[in-house]
DNA sequence: ACTCAAGGCCAG
DNA sequence: CTGGCCTTGAGT
């Protein structure tokens, strides 16, 4: 094969890419449009979801986000030195040690009050909630439940989480939960703390006020600031209060998406800005240090220039004060034409807007106290500073720029610096170019076919095509736009702009490196040992049962779920049969059999709980670069769920040679791997009239086999439920590489890890490594998907339960 | 009266 | 567009 044909090759199968990634975002955005949004006094809205109104606005940079692998072995290779080389780390942060107390999942107070029960109590009930979700007893939208945009105030919003019971949609065992549940969240996340009953139109609910991880506000605090919900905005003749309701943050969020990009988390929103955290706490009153040094300059916290006093929020100087405020005044909407990582100092503050804005972003100035009615004078009160009633004592302090550029430091994890050590933003060659000889590989339908090869190039090869590093797009730096739309229907229209392009390339180190992993001992991860262990004995992953919180969940109360898992109809409606015919056909058939798939993931995405706290761009990352990993875990856990080795289907194919499962199920490892090594034998060569021997497939395709068996195997062995299942579905899908930087995903993953725990508990009390063991699947999810796709023998989820 | 964090102005 | 300086006005 020619340079010129791969790359011909690679440009279709980006075109490929291009299409389903266009799919995916189509249908999030079509299925954001179509949801119905909080207005005021509507009756109508059967849709009660907290989503913004036109989120529309699709960032599509990014994202070819961890899918550029590098330095690929052979599949075979791999197997044969254990694992693979990367999928270990990624689940670094999942550790099963974690316990509700630890770290800053769901109720940060508790460690330092002694609000310990109180936060179990909370983060239990969290989990119960989620776990009734994953049960189908929880839905997504409230219906028929009215605006909550006068009630969502001072950053709260009310996701419901659950509907009334009045609804007749729960078990009766649901009641004795309070009802009806929500859970009060912020943009940025959900957090439990201790609950308050807030009354609404429809009767009293719980609300949770939410508090930043380093908070040390005390119950009090909380309160109050619970209490602030029912505040009215104080009447003053002159100064307006702004108005923080839901929209007011949906603008805010909408606009700050494009520089946040779902790498890190607005603090902007949260009552009390970290920055300027020991300085200027709300609960410690003592002014703060009187150092020996009160001539001390302030120094800007974005640029260390000269500070002039308190701005948004923050300490910061004169210029990146007006920077701040004209930026949201205008709304304006830069590009780095860089990587999005410019060093923002006093010389070069000016060289990248979108950089120096999105510092201040990082820094938490605070969007809502850039008044809308541009009054001058007064103060700011209320609800834009509100609980971070700064006593502003003469903070002629230094500090600033140091501590805000370790606290910058940290928040974005040891970030690897893209100069060294860095994976360039190059793509690989998968191994289909590196061996375009393969038998096995697929083809474009509309190339030449080899004798030998199968035509399934339809479905999208992983994102590192090898021309993706060549693609060179339009719009290389948007300027000034005196209006927010403009730039914002710019970025809509390109997917590819050059800051995507460029934005991609430091997510993938950043998966490895940030915090998870430095949090997360070497002790605490099983996922990384247990691939290392014999890898057909059923290793055992350390956890300790003492770390398990073995607080009793709701989850005990809700039977077992009748509705059928969405995700689970794909194992269930497409079988490989259906991919017969000609090449062509078999092409065409894989293609719209992925659409569907996609369409069949959106949807099931979307009715997630917490789908509206998840940027509409991070999503359609999210699913683009996760589908098929979801999909292989919907496939190798089909079998075991359904039962289907003891009750096949019995399929009246066409094709006679089709064999149908055996009535007993494989019992070894040996006996699987060489069942599903002859199905795809007999596929291979019914389908195409092409036999393979053994020798040949085992060389072939042997190696992700191995790897789907054996992870088949471990979810038979385990016997894994359906709510096991879609809790390994969500958090599969939110461990992504953009995900992982998202603070509010990860707060989402844990959650859904304790409703596993928890479930596990309760159901599996005796299978102490139950837990373990089902996460470890994911990583071992990953490294098969990515070979698969790499390989393109997307397919072989389609034989394996058919 | 003073403080200080908003917005405004306008030379560069 | 930037940023130093000015004006404003609620809070103390």
């Amino acid at each position: 094969m020619t340079t010129e044909m791969m790359e011909e090759q690679a440009v279709s199968l980006f075109q490929d890419l291009k299409l389903k990634r266009k799919r995916v975002r189509d249908l999030l955005a079509d299925s954001e449009s179509n949801r119905s949004v909080y207005s005021e006094g509507s009756e109508n809205d059967q849709q009660s979801d907290t989503s913004s109104a036109d989120s529309a606005y699709v960032s599509d940079r990014g994202s070819e986000c961890g899918a550029s692998d590098k330095g690929e072995e052979s599949p075979m290779k791999k197997m044969r030195s254990g694992t693979s080389s990367e999928s270990n780390n990624s689940f670094e942060e999942l550790s099963p040690t974690e316990t509700v107390e630890e770290k800053r999942t769901w109720s940060p107070s508790a460690r330092t009050e002694k609000s310990n029960a109180e936060a179990a109590m909370a983060a239990n009930n969290a989990a119960a909630a989620t776990m009734a979700y994953m049960q189908g007893y929880l839905m997504p939208v409230s219906a028929g439940f009215p605006s909550m945009a006068n009630m969502a105030t001072n950053g709260l919003k009310f996701i419901p989480m659950m509907g009334l019971p009045a609804q007749g949609m729960f078990p009766a065992s649901l009641h004795n939960m309070p009802a009806p549940m929500f859970i009060a969240a912020p943009p940025s996340g959900y957090v439990l703390t201790s609950a308050e009953s807030i009354s609404t139109p429809v009767g009293p609910i719980l609300a949770y006020p939410r508090f930043d991880s380093s908070t040390k506000a005390t119950s009090s605090h909380r309160q109050s600031k619970a209490a602030a919900v029912h505040v009215k905005s104080s009447s003053s003749p002159k100064f307006k209060e702004p108005i923080l309701d839901d929209s007011r943050f949906e603008k805010d969020n909408e606009f700050i998406s494009h520089y946040t990009n779902g790498k890190f988390a607005y603090s902007g929103h949260l009552v009390e800005n970290p920055h300027n955290k020991g300085r200027l706490s709300p609960s410690s009153a003592e002014p703060m240090q009187e150092d020996s040094d009160g001539e001390e300059p302030m120094v800007c916290a974005i640029c260390s220039d000269k500070a002039t006093g308190l701005h948004y929020g923050i300490i910061t100087c004169e210029g990146c004060k007006g920077f701040f405020k004209r930026t949201v005044q205008n709304k304006r909407v830069y590009t780095c034409v860089a990587d999005g990582d410019c060093e923002i100092n006093k010389v070069q503050r000016n060289r990248c807007q979108y950089c120096r804005f999105k510092k201040c972003l990082q820094m938490g100035m605070v969007l809502a106290a850039v008044r809308e009615d541009r009054m001058p004078g007064g103060r700011n009160s209320g609800a834009v500073y509100n609980l971070y009633k700064v006593k502003y004592k003469k903070h002629k302090r230094r500090e600033s720029a140091e501590k805000a550029l370790k606290h910058h430091l940290v928040q974005q994890g040891n970030k690897m610096d893209p100069a060294r050590g860095c994976p360039p933003s190059g793509y690989v060659l998968p191994d289909f170019h590196r061996d375009p000889s393969s038998p096995l590989r697929a083809q474009r339908p509309s190339q030449p076919m080899h004798p030998h090869m199968s035509p399934f190039a339809h479905i999208p090869s992983h994102y590192g095509s090898p021309t993706m590093g060549n693609l060179k797009l339009h719009r290389a730096h948007s300027d000034s736009h005196s209006e927010a739309d403009t730039g914002i229907e710019a970025d809509r229209d390109s997917l590819y702009s050059t800051s995507s392009v460029s934005e991609a390339s430091p997510a993938t180190p950043m998966m490895y490196t940030g915090a998870a992993m430095r949090d997360a001992p070497a002790m605490y991860s099983p996922y990384t040992t247990a691939a290392h262990v014999s890898p057909y004995s059923m290793t055992q992953p350390m956890m300790s049962p003492a770390s398990v919180n073995s607080t009793v969940s709701h989850s005990v109360l809700v039977p077992e779920p009748t509705r059928k898992d969405s995700l689970l109809c794909i194992a269930e409606d497409y079988k490989i049969e259906q991919f017969t015919g000609s090449e062509q056909n078999v092409a065409e058939a894989l293609c719209k059999v992925g659409d569907d798939i996609v369409m069949k993931l959106v949807q099931w995405m979307r009715h997630l709980p917490f789908h509206a706290e998840i940027p509409l761009s991070l999503q359609t990352k999210i699913l683009t670069s996760k589908w098929h990993e979801l999909l292989l875990l919907i496939m190798t856990a089909y079998g075991p769920i359904s039962g289907r080795h003891s009750h096949k289907h019995s399929h009246s194919s066409s094709s006679p040679s089709y064999c149908p499962h055996s009535p007993q199920p494989p019992a070894s490892f040996a006996e699987m791997y060489q069942h599903h090594m002859v199905r795809m034998q007999q596929y291979l060569d019914n389908t195409f009239g092409k036999f393979f021997t053994m020798e040949q497939l085992n060389k072939e395709i042997g190696g992700v086999m191995e790897q789907i068996t054996k992870i088949i195997l471990q979810f038979t062995q385990l016997g894994i439920t359906r709510k096991e299942l879609a809790a390994l579905q969500v958090i599969l899908l939110l461990s992504s590489d953009e995900s992982q930087k998202d603070p509010t995903t990860q707060r989402i993953v844990r959650t859904y890890q304790q409703a596993l725990r928890h479930y596990i508990l309760e159901r599996f009390p005796s299978e102490a490594n139950r837990f373990g063991d089902l996460l470890a699947q994911l990583p071992e999810i990953r490294a098969a998907s990515r070979h698969l796709l790499r390989s393109k023998m997307i397919y072989i989820p389609f034989l394996i339960n058919s």
